[in-house]
DNA sequence: TGTTATTTATGAGCAGGTCATAAAAACAAA
DNA sequence: TTTGTTTTTATGACCTGCTCATAAATAACA
């Protein structure tokens, strides 16, 4: 292997490491690909990975915050419908795997949902869901979602992920709105 | 208000205040309850309130393992039915209140689903979800779940959680099992 | 008034980094 | 073999958000 190669081979398995475990710090990484920790540091600037604790806080962001990821927001017509690109890079995974699990996938679901009717805070009354196809993690996902039904301020919105074109997951929820935010 | 009495409702306040948002650093607490770094420091200490830091790293752990939160489990018999206490301390809450999330009840029971038929991981198929009262943080529910059919691999297992005798949750699985745990 | 609980301040030390800089090593091509 | 370039490693100053120990200030109460 050539030097530049040597490098890419690294800097891939860097990624993959940290995305299996976010978890690591430099010195850990540095022991595993048996660099040294100067090294990992040049190759998570490099690839634009954030330090060690400001991963953990976007892992305990991501599961505690009020708002909810909804993405990367592409199209969003308020009480219509909106279109997000899905990063599941740090979603819940089941253990020793890449499969990435369903209740990871559901929040994503929820927060559309509640995104699209500008609700600071709903009551969900039913969610029907329906997982078509396996999640792993690193999928870069495209979620669709829409207000189908409106009557007094009860909701029903369909959200539909697809992974290049194909249907993987689909949910619909009938929302009451408790709580308004102001716009 | 005498000296002693003043310290506990400050106290008081500081367990909601971290309850509420465990990512407040010692500097916005204390500015929060206008006293000075120090005292907020010897109260956590009083208190046993771990440290900003920590208190993220458990946030992240607890929505990033594997494993799953099953809360206290009372009865379990495999592949047929259990019993848990779901304790809601740090589960997702809506900005600004004490509402628990949908998805936070969702994951609950996605994790109880899983245990019961002792799937390491699993697809699940579809997930048919009734909210019936709305869940606030600090609620103690009692969870019961049960594996209603099998055929092959294909499970339907039903979760229903309530508080104090009355519904508040229920959820229907359709899962099929890709990989089982050894026993 | 002094005594005592409570609060605040100060300084050293730690983990897990950033950033800038420099030296060393590895390799490719002349 | 020597030179040039990339890649890796090392070093030191600085940062945040703490802990721990110690001391000083403030306030409550008898």
């Amino acid at each position: 292997m050539g030097r530049a190669e040597k490098k890419r081979a690294r800097q891939e398995r860097l990624v993959r490491e940290i995305g299996k475990n976010p978890f690591l710090k430099d010195e850990e990484l540095a022991k595993k690909l048996k660099v040294s920790v100067a090294t990992i540091r040049l190759d998570r600037t490099e690839l634009g990975i954030r330090e060690y604790r400001e991963r953990i806080r976007d892992v305990a962001e991501h599961s505690a915050d009020g708002t909810g990821d909804c993405g990367e927001v592409l199209d969003f017509n308020l009480f219509h419908d909106g279109i997000s690109i899905l990063n599941t890079l740090d979603a819940a995974v089941f253990e020793d795997s890449t499969v990435v699990k369903g209740q990871a996938m559901y929040a994503y679901a929820e927060n559309l949902a509640l995104s699209v009717i500008n609700a600071k805070s709903a009551l969900i009354r039913v969610a029907n869901i329906k997982y078509l196809r396996e999640v792993n993690r690193g999928d870069r996902l495209v979620a669709k979602y829409e207000v189908m039904r409106v009557k007094n301020s009860e909701y029903v919105v369909w959200v539909r992920i697809k992974k290049d074109m194909s249907e993987m997951f689909r949910a619909k929820f009938n929302l009451s709105v408790t709580d308004e935010r102001e716009i």
